[in-house]
RNA sequence: UCCUCAUUAGCUCAAUUGGCAGAGCGAGCGGCUGUUAACCGCUAGGUUCUUGGUUCGAGUCCGAGAUGAGGAGCCA
């Protein structure tokens, strides 16, 4: 028995195989019955005929249910008629083992969903072709995040998920008994400890789960959400944006090269995405405040008009983004925010205090924010000012201030947002299908 | 926390001025040798979110509540 993969469908062409997987769809047409079978690696049409089997197994195919579990044996052929992930190839069968027939009440059919039922569902919405690309590509996005960083010099240093006290002050916390020893959260952020780690490792990173008990309910929220987080010693803003758009291009590159299947079964434009390499266009905080002001002015649907209301020293909202990067076909840069609106420990700019060395950067078509960064402070009396700025408690910030006593240097970092990630690369327009499972403040279930 | 909207069959939705609870899909059965969200015929499937009120009569109108969604704020 030759056990092959959807996926390698097409290195079998005239080859009796067996594929085994799911009833994905059945269909049947008097004397020819399709199934088209998913096994994880891809879907892949099965073309029963009554005459090349005996009565009992064309009944069978004829009558399986969506979703039996099977094992399933034919001679693959070419067909350009035959759907599927990759598609294009075709099993004629000639033997089917039923593992394990469905029970009938499958509550998913293959058809539009409310976000309600599919998310009360989503242990089997995932089954889905547009989930099953989604996360598909979300797993390509990590491995190539992880090869450019550990290709580039990074070494990966996980850092502590229950942690002592907040790292960014404003932000809400999940919070914990731990023991005898009080409280303690769940991390927001990997960073303080990554600028610990710069100084025995020089490239560091951190990539793995945050946590956000933030009131957000928005399609670009979740509480629970992975962020990947690069930080670099003798490192620079100028230098910061260059690792950046090297970093955000080969993902998307690599995506290009190894899912195109799933984007095209998305939709997705492609030739948007081709475009993302090369270095990306900078526009300073100050510029883009001027950009917006133009956009507005230029409006005319009142309400849109006073969403898109600034003044420089305002953070942006979505809507400010939106606009915004619509005005590029490339994530785009932009630098030096309000100190105000950003978190204690960056630089600010030379002989420009109200404004600090931040980036973000900020994905096309209307995507927004997916990487927040910085070049961190380094000198120590004005961090300790700064933390006591913000009312944040000295002593859980000892360590942290130790660091700029002992072979402070300049250095930067940033933090990359995966589901958002995906949600752009893929075009999906809710973050929720990002991720296999996702945790929202309305939903902890399944 | 605030604003807006939604809730009718397993799912997606319709129901005219307040007058018999409907369709498509899904499921089951039957038909068809190339289906792509197939098509054709038949069958089953209802606490119209809950609760109180107005009315001869409420899915529809009014009050209260529940649940969910989108957005604001905050943020990746």
């Amino acid at each position: 028995m030759n056990i092959i993969r959807v996926h390698d469908i097409a290195k079998h062409e005239g080859e009796e195989v067996t594929l085994r997987g799911w009833v994905h769809k059945r269909t049947g047409k008097g004397k020819l019955a399709f199934l088209l079978i998913r096994d994880g690696s891809g879907f892949a049409q099965c073309v029963a005929f009554k005459g090349d089997l005996d009565e009992e197994t064309f009944e069978t195919i004829s009558h399986i249910p969506q979703e039996s579990s099977v094992i399933i044996t034919g001679t693959i052929r070419k067909d350009d008629r035959a759907p599927g992930l990759p598609g294009g190839f075709e099993l004629g069968v000639s033997a089917l083992d039923v593992v394990q027939s469905a029970a009938l009440d499958y509550p998913m059919a293959l058809k539009e969903h409310g976000a309600d039922f599919a998310l009360d569902n989503r242990h089997f919405w995932i089954r889905m072709q547009s989930q099953w690309a989604i996360l598909r590509i979300r797993a390509t996005i990590i491995s190539a995040v992880r090869e450019w960083l550990d290709d580039n010099g990074f070494t990966l240093l996980d850092t502590p998920i229950l942690t002592p006290a907040a790292a960014e002050g404003t932000t809400t916390l999940f919070e914990t008994e731990y023991f005898d020893e009080g409280k303690a959260y769940l991390a927001q952020t990997g960073q303080l400890y990554n600028e610990a780690n710069i100084f025995a490792f020089g490239k560091v990173y951190c990539f793995g789960p945050t946590f956000r008990a933030e009131k957000s309910k928005t399609r670009r929220h979740l509480t629970e959400f992975w962020m990947v987080e690069p930080e670099i010693a003798f490192c620079d803003l100028d230098e910061l944006m260059e690792i950046e758009e090297q970093f955000v291009s080969y993902i998307v590159q690599r995506v290009l090269k190894e899912n195109r299947p799933e984007l095209e079964s998305l939709g997705r434009d492609i030739t948007a995405l081709e475009k993302v390499e090369g270095s990306f266009p900078r526009i300073s905080y100050d510029k883009a405040v001027e950009m917006i002001k133009e956009i507005q002015a230029e409006t005319e649907d009142p309400e849109e008009k006073e969403f898109l209301e600034i003044e420089w020293g305002m953070d942006f909202g979505a809507r400010h983004e939106t606009v915004l990067t619509q005005k590029f076909d490339k994530p785009v840069f932009v630098y030096g925010y309000p100190t105000q609106v950003k978190a204690f420990y960056m630089e600010p700019m030379p002989g420009r205090p109200e404004a600090c060395k931040s980036v973000d950067l900020l994905a096309p078509e209307g995507y927004g924010e997916i990487i927040g960064g910085s070049e961190r402070m380094s000198d120590p009396d004005l961090l300790l000012q700064r933390i006591h700025e913000h009312g944040l408690p000295e002593e859980s910030f000892k360590w942290y201030l130790q660091l700029r006593q002992f072979g402070s240097v300049p250095h930067s970092g940033f933090g990359m947002g995966i589901e958002r990630t995906v949600a752009w690369i893929c075009g999906t327009d809710h973050i929720r299908e990002t991720i296999p499972f996702p945790r929202t403040i309305k939903r902890v279930y399944p």
